[in-house]
DNA sequence: CCCTAACACTTGTATATACAATAAAAGTAC
DNA sequence: GTACTTTTATTGTATATACAAGTGTTAGGG
């Protein structure tokens, strides 16, 4: 849908106010429609991206810097994340022995299950995404939000 | 930066997958850009969402629905996001004679005053944007969101 | 060895947010 | 008018988040 429409406006002042107010709108609606569907399985997005971010480093543990580093959102809480994520059972943290400000976080087998659980889940809602652009077309979203960040 | 490099990831499963962070992590990355300036102006990025859509509609005021229905990010903290701006002046609020259940929220001249003042603070850092892409891109990714949106 | 600075993480606190429950007014049916 | 439903807004509560201050650890200089 139009974002005029779906903002109820009728105009915006140019097209790069428009493309601001369209690419934070579009982000949070996307983010709004993956936390719907994770919240079936007890979590918020962005523990589920410290999973993936866990996954993906695995077998090698990551400290929380590292962590940080790799998040949609580079928020302080990240200490708090890991936690919640503990206390599920869904990765360990050990105090590192070379340097014992550093823990070592690691996915467990139980947070390697539930990943392997969500993929197929996630990837039937990248079906959808599939149906409304072609791959030209969400390869030149990328190019271009690339090139906006510079 | 391309994500790769702001995420320090090499990979992701394809570029749809990348597409959809992407969009997520630059609507944040803008949101956070914004709120940095808004916050010497003591304003979130909510509340000033909430004073241009009034602005928009001024003279006529809005009721709760309206404004929600126009906001970026639809939560139901309406309420309590107008009592911070009425708190501070910047807009009214009574209670519409036609149908007592609505309120009837309208930006006061101090509101308009932050408005004009915030305009080119705003403006200027839209001036960056323009330097990193041209009316033809962002046109294309407009075109692109609103699709994708569908 | 001591002192200071830098680092990695944690905690406190104030604020924001999500979601559900509630309240009050209006509309509808009888 | 009374009972029911719907609309519109508010409040309560639990959780999340931002930011600053604090803790413990390591590193470097003298």
């Amino acid at each position: 849908m139009k974002l005029e429409e779906e903002l109820k406006q009728t105009r915006f002042k140019d097209e790069y106010q428009k493309a601001m107010l369209n690419i934070i709108f579009t982000g949070n609606w996307l983010e709004v429609w993956t936390s719907q569907i994770l919240k079936q399985y007890d979590l918020s997005s962005q523990q589920f991206n410290v999973l993936r971010i866990l996954r993906g480093s695995s077998p090698s543990p990551l400290n929380l810097l590292d962590i940080q580093e790799r998040m949609m959102d580079r928020m302080s809480n990240a200490t708090r994340l890991v936690e919640k994520l503990r206390q599920k059972g869904l990765l360990t943290r050990k105090q590192c022995d070379s340097n014992r400000r550093k823990v070592e976080i690691e996915i467990t087998e139980k947070g390697q299950a539930l990943l392997k659980e969500l993929d197929p889940v996630m990837e039937k809602s990248h079906l959808e995404l599939t149906q409304k652009l072609t791959v030209a077309e969400v390869n030149t979203i990328n190019k271009l939000l690339d090139k906006l960040r510079d």
